[in-house]
DNA sequence: TTGCCGATAAACACTT
DNA sequence: CAAGTGTTTATCGGCA
């Protein structure tokens, strides 16, 4: 108390450097829901911050370019296919009744078909130079196999159209077969060697990408997926009878299998078509290109269509009632034909998938990472666990070039990953309370989930104190301007930068409050540091008793998980299977106790030094069980041993404060940020020893509570 | 049901 | 005077 009065008048404005601040626009209006646009106050202020722009930004990423590549390759391929198809259907070799379907079939296929990007979009996307580079690029090399392909194609479709028509018992459908099979046979081989010349490209070393994306168009999305099971095949009905053609496309030393099993791998995640398997010709041949089913649609596919359910048109946004699978198709093929909207449309569909992708193998990562941390058998990852890991194999199937998957960062309300969707209790005006203090340390899971919070608008599941602390511990010299904080917190969450008005009211609230915040007059002028022994005090009780160090703060808090971690948890472990509350149980399964215990040991034997040393730096050094003791340690945010004056349970460091944030995380704590020397500035040396005393000597001065 | 805690709102004082 | 900063009070809702 002594301390504001004293120092008020000192105060100058602490403008300095707050004005480059952040914020993006958004007025001020209350964002928080709840409104009470009034805040006379500062909580007004809303328009000056200015973001700090950091995040976000539209570049494209080489996987992108390569995406691009190949969905222009594949496009010219079509052209090219649907120049041929008119020029296929001249030869009659079919007695096809249905000639005139002849010609939808390429518009349906070719809507299906991976290109999905007209060139206007991609001149939208890629400067004009890019864009012109790639094309060519693309261009020669696929016209190049193309051409020469295509006159093998022929021969091999002739082939192949005798076939079945000898093996021909197939009555009506038939009919329609073999152009709309030629072509699609063509399609699929033309995708094929699409996708040949790309992995010839990455074996080459000439480009990295994604199998996602590389595949892209291909696999990702569903409709135009082919089955993985029919790849091989393919490649086998035609290189069997001996088709050159194949030759010419495998040529750099690709080996068949390879291919098929890259092919497949890739088609795999997907995990699409099911009406695949009506398809089966006849003759059981090439069905293979059957499966482009929806496609012919028409006439076959008599069963079901991957965009047809319950008696409607998926495509999305459409939802166009149809009586039945004929009238679909129609629809399909009228409302749904090859344009620009629907081109666009399929091509948002196949971001949709691949961001998801990318986003489950994340997850599943970390998922992975956070088992085998708590010691768990990554290999009984529960049921939810389990498809994540399969499609995360499968969308990276080996050999191949992982681009970092960081890339795509995703700006989306997704949840962040460490978190359950607990956290989100979307933004609202939400009172979410936060448990956060005895569920997660605040540090930990910041720099867990930084990314996340950084660019997706959530409410942050922390207490306006402990962020407000964790702002302040992060500098080099603890200590920042209300501006400073306020920085802070549109700098490091996208929540607040939306909603400004109430939050920095409770922000200076809470300051204000909470004796944890001492308020220091600095040449900057008033500064607010962070008393630790304070904060801790806020708390000890509780968590006390109850709550135990949370191993690994997978589920920060929220109502679902809210740290369920009660000792007696373990026993119903069961009734939570549901992903929710899964976290919580796998967690207190864990034998939570046992953890606990093991982290105590491993905190009393390990402690400080490693704490402090620069080594903690290095995560490989502290293995395992530090990793949780950082985090809790680390975070004294909450689960601290109540300061180091008294509470017997926990071992308790006197006040080591932040430093400790150090600590490991699984895949993303690389580009996060490293916790240790502090998210802030670059100081390591100065976060510790040293800090400990900074508290001291600047508290005591001021002569705290 | 009660008490604690955090969030929110708002009034007010003070400084720049 | 306006805006920013701090303090304080009141209310509400979640949680134990």
């Amino acid at each position: 108390m002594m301390v504001e009065s004293a120092s008020e008048t000192i105060r100058s404005a602490p403008s300095g450097q707050n004005g480059v601040g952040s914020l993006s626009g958004q007025a001020d209006g209350s964002g928080s829901g709840s409104g009470a646009g009034a805040a006379g106050t500062a909580g007004g202020g809303a328009g000056r911050d200015a973001a700090a722009g950091a995040d976000s930004n539209g570049e494209m990423s080489p996987a992108d370019l390569l995406h691009f590549q190949q969905q222009q390759a594949l496009q010219v391929a079509r052209q090219f296919l649907l120049q041929q198809a008119s020029g296929l259907s001249s030869p009659g070799n079919n007695d096809s009744k249905q000639a005139a379907s002849a010609v939808q079939v390429p518009v349906s296929v070719a809507m299906m078909s991976p290109q999905m990007l007209t060139p206007q979009q991609m001149q939208q996307i890629l400067s004009p130079p890019q864009l012109q580079a790639l094309l060519q690029q693309q261009q020669a090399l696929m016209l190049q196999q193309l051409q020469e392909y295509y006159k093998k194609q022929q021969e091999q479709l002739h082939l192949q159209l005798l076939t079945q028509q000898q093996a021909g018992k197939q009555p009506p459908k038939e009919a329609l077969g073999n152009k709309q099979l030629a072509f699609q046979q063509q399609l699929l081989q033309m995708q094929q060697l699409q996708q040949q010349h790309l992995l010839n490209l990455q074996r080459q070393g000439l480009v990295s990408l994604q199998p996602n994306q590389a595949s892209g168009p291909l696999q990702t999305l569903p409709q135009a997926a082919v089955c993985p099971t029919d790849l091989p095949q393919l490649w086998k009905g035609e290189g069997a009878p001996g088709q050159p053609a194949e030759d010419s496309v495998k040529q750099e030393g690709l080996d068949l299998t390879g291919t098929a099993t890259t092919a497949t791998s890739f088609a795999a995640p997907p995990k699409v078509s099911p009406p695949l398997s009506h398809h089966t010709l006849p003759n059981g041949q090439p069905t293979v290109l059957t499966p482009r089913r929806d496609s012919s649609s028409h006439e076959e596919t008599p069963s079901s269509h991957p965009l047809y359910g319950h008696g409607e048109c998926k495509w999305p946004g459409c939802e166009t009632l149809c009586e039945d699978l004929g009238q679909f198709i129609k629809h399909l093929n009228t409302e749904h034909a090859l344009d620009d909207r629907s081109t666009a449309q399929c091509r948002v569909q196949m971001q949709v998938v691949q961001q998801l992708e990318i986003q489950l193998a994340k997850e599943s990562e970390r998922l992975q990472a956070m088992m085998a941390h708590l010691h768990m058998r990554p290999s009984e990852p529960k049921p939810f666990s389990q498809p994540v890991t399969v499609s995360a194999a499968d969308s990276f199937p080996d050999g191949l070039v992982h681009p970092p998957t960081s890339a795509a960062a995703p700006v989306t309300p997704l949840r962040p990953p460490g978190l359950g969707s607990a956290s989100l209790h979307s933004g609202g005006p939400a009172r979410r309370r936060s448990s956060d203090k005895f569920c997660s340390p605040i540090s930990s899971e910041l720099a867990q989930n930084h990314e996340f919070y950084k660019n997706a608008d959530v409410r942050p599941p922390f207490t306006y104190a402990s962020l407000i602390r964790q702002a302040i511990l992060e500098t080099p010299d603890r200590q920042l301007t209300l501006n400073e904080i306020y920085n802070w917190f549109t700098r490091m969450f996208a929540y607040f930068r939306r909603n400004t008005a109430t939050w920095k009211n409770a922000v200076r609230h809470n300051l204000s409050l909470h004796k944890c915040f001492v308020r220091v007059e600095n040449v900057k002028g008033a500064v607010w540091t962070v008393d630790e022994r304070e904060y801790q005090k806020r708390r000890p009780p509780k968590m006390t008793g109850t709550r135990g160090l949370l191993p690994a703060p997978a589920t920060p808090h929220g109502p679902p998980f809210t740290c369920a971690l009660d000792p007696e948890a373990p026993g119903e472990g069961e009734r939570g299977l549901r992903s929710p509350t899964l976290v919580k149980n796998m967690i207190s399964s864990l034998s939570y106790g046992a953890l606990n215990a093991s982290y105590q040991a491993a905190l009393a034997e390990s402690s400080f030094p490693i704490l402090n040393s620069p080594g903690m730096l290095n995560p490989g050094s502290t293995s395992s069980l530090l990793p949780l003791s950082h985090d809790d340690v680390g975070a004294p945010g909450e689960p601290l041993p109540s300061n180091g004056s008294s509470s017997p349970p926990r071992l308790s460091p006197p006040q080591y404060s932040h430093q400790v944030q150090v600590k490991e995380e699984p895949a993303e704590a690389e580009e996060d940020r490293r916790p240790g020397p502090a998210l802030g500035p670059p100081n390591p040396s100065t976060a510790g020893p040293a800090e400990d005393r900074d508290l001291e000597e600047e508290l005591p001065g001021e002569e705290l509570s």
